[in-house]
DNA sequence: CGCTAGGTTGAACTAGTTCAATAAGTGTGG
DNA sequence: CCACACTTATTGAACTAGTTCAACCTAGCG
């Protein structure tokens, strides 16, 4: 299904201090996790790492099996899920590039991990990444670091989840993928409006009306479906903020 | 407000495969994170470290206030929980004992943690932890997997905030505490009805309700107002599933 | 014994869901 | 380039789970 050609061959000629073929082309150089390894470190890493590509839609881990490969996210996003019993989905978190991705020291994914483009990543055995996390303590101190930001993440979206309204809750994801994006008053959303819902716990409909509310209200214009223009970004950080 | 003696002091007369003398009396130090450490570490963790008492409804750290502590619980039991701009409350984690507190290596705490009982901790200055945590693989080790393990955990719950149903959520709720009890079908609660709220992301009204119907559906009993008698767990657990 | 805080129950209300119809994009082949 | 199908989004109307507000219990305690 998705293959390509090992990343590894540590500089050719042997010089130490080149960097590995693939990672001086890596989009995400400066900005993943890899970015705390030293030149030598780099060059082990990316022997047990190879470049992937995930169409849309389609899910490299899924809740509950074995999760055999972790990685960092080149380009695209991808979607963390979970599902109740009878099928109703959350999702739980998403990944931007550069993010890490996957459950190092545990079996079992506890989520599905889905791709809401088309997305490049970075993977790594997970067992094998394991082992090379524990001897390389750069590389388990900027996991830490990361982990604890996600947790951050995770928990102020048990706030949205738990007490905001479904206007409240449109408003804050506008903003936050708004931060994330950091460019200019318009955002473009990898997201449909389902995919809003799941992320927010709303169903699609609730979607849709939160978001003409907010454009009758003047804060957003919706140039066009996958399109949001912030109009009154104070007022839209005020609705999102409760 | 809340002062002890310093824990510190290795053992006496230098014998350096001594325990320090108060971690010899610490009632998780097989299950803290500390237990991760050898003797020498354990020794040179107390010399920083002091043990608190916290009355019921006490904040040790407040929402995006400096979080100069970090630590272990030892007794009682902890909330983590956050504010709307409108001060809707929504608790994000319980914290049992010889569960990690704080936020190691971030200036601002992303939550306030209050004592829902009476309880006991081993608090360290958070940047003196933050220096030791980076001196000391084991203990970053450790602190990564339980940063894993709550941030699963976290997701877990956005799950139930996001899709759950009222029944669900407070069936849930039971579930999660007989698990971490781990005693017989009759649990303890430590929480009041408006705490369940907080956590659930629920009104006292509905919680009241919710475990009446869970009563009546002969599911649970509640033979005083903070205890409930699990009697058909398997169906408990079904509907917390959803 | 009566007071108070916490908990339950009831009735009215409302935000959000559900179901159904309509509209707007998107893509394909003639 | 248009007609067609098809997916995705919006809008409307009926409904329902959960909230809100208020009254009423119950347990603990001076």
């Amino acid at each position: 299904m998705y293959r390509d050609a090992h990343v590894g061959e540590t500089a050719v000629g042997g010089a130490a201090l080149a960097l590995p073929a693939s990672c001086a082309a890596c989009p995400v150089r400066d900005s993943a996790i890899c970015c705390v390894l030293d030149r030598s470190g780099l060059a082990a890493l990316s022997r047990f790492g190879r470049r992937i590509t995930l169409p849309a839609g389609q899910t490299l881990l899924w809740e509950g099996e074995e999760a055999i490969t972790v990685g960092n996210l080149l380009s695209g996003m991808l979607k963390l899920s979970t599902l109740t019993g009878d099928g109703r989905e959350q999702i739980v978190g998403i990944v931007h590039p550069s993010d890490f991705i996957g459950r190092p020291f545990g079996r079992n994914s506890p989520h599905s991990v889905t791709a809401l483009t088309d997305a490049t990543l970075c993977v790594f055995g997970r067992t094998a990444f394991d082992r090379f996390a524990q001897e390389h303590a750069a590389i388990g101190q900027a996991l830490l670091e990361r982990t604890l930001i996600e947790l951050d993440r995770a928990r102020h979206w048990m706030l949205l989840l738990g007490r905001k309204s479904a206007c409240e809750r449109v408003a804050s994801l506008i903003v936050e993928i708004a931060d994330r994006a950091d460019g200019g008053p318009t955002i473009d959303l990898p997201l449909s409006r389902q995919q809003m819902g799941d992320i927010l716990g709303l169903t699609i409909e609730t979607v849709s009306r939160s978001l003409t509310r907010l454009k009758r209200a003047g804060v957003i214009a919706l140039p066009s479906l996958r399109r949001i223009a912030i109009r009154k970004p104070d007022e839209l950080r005020a609705i999102a903020e409760g």
